[in-house]
DNA sequence: GAGATGATTAGCT
DNA sequence: GCTAATCATCTCC
């Protein structure tokens, strides 16, 4: 079953980040239904987080979307060539954000291999930011979305991984923040072959 | 209107 | 390990 409205309203998006991990990200795009479960995220904390598009209370017409009340999606392309894929938590004004960097995936795998142009199933079709958004199909034109659309939704299917299976450290590609690049908000399942980077 | 740059990836050495 | 690819967005004029 779809992820109530009220569970993207919690305030503490790092809290957030850890719980989706197990979660199951569906999109439902051009006729065609993937998915698979979140095995890395990372939370982007609004005002305060140097790392995020919106620290200082920065709005632009990209980012005004990180305003909107938890719930919606935020895509946005990046180095001109990736989509990357966030979902907006908490309530109206808090900008926060959800990075999902990886998922396991477990629905659509032939119409992945499509758009990736891959022959065969193999770890990195969605393996980072910009892999996962193109193998479920995710693009701009799914920005600001709510996330129990029919478009895209995340489910819970009771899966999850204990403490000891979840590793938290710092974020990926944010070495720009300066102290804030250190701070402990990317989760991930320890050894998961579908996690980016180091997956210890 | 012009110039700089990035929450990355794939491909080559 | 290193680097090219590639463009929307943001910043200043």
């Amino acid at each position: 079953m779809k992820l109530p409205e009220a569970y993207y309203h919690n305030p503490d998006v790092v809290a957030v980040s850890k719980d989706l991990i197990g979660k199951y990200l569906f999109t439902s795009i051009d006729g065609e239904t993937t998915g698979g479960y979140i095995v890395e995220t990372e939370a982007y904390a609004g005002v305060i987080d140097r790392a995020s598009h919106s620290f200082g209370g920065k709005v632009t017409p990209r980012t005004k979307t990180m305003y909107m009340q938890g719930g919606v999606s935020y895509v946005y392309l990046c180095y001109g060539i990736h989509e990357m894929f966030n979902i907006v938590t908490s309530v109206e004004g808090q900008p926060h954000a959800i990075l999902i960097r990886a998922i396991q995936p477990t629905h659509g795998l032939d119409i992945m291999m499509l758009r990736r142009n891959m022959e065969t199933v193999k770890p990195n079709i969605t393996k980072g930011p910009g892999s996962l958004a193109k193998a479920l199909g995710i693009s701009r034109k799914i920005n600001a979305l709510s996330m129990l659309s029919d478009i895209i939704w995340i489910e819970d299917r009771g899966l999850t991984f204990p403490d000891e299976e979840v590793a938290a450290g710092p974020r990926i590609g944010v070495d720009y923040a300066g102290e804030d690049a250190l701070l402990p908000y990317r989760f991930y399942v320890k050894g998961n072959i579908y996690v980016s980077k180091p997956n210890k």
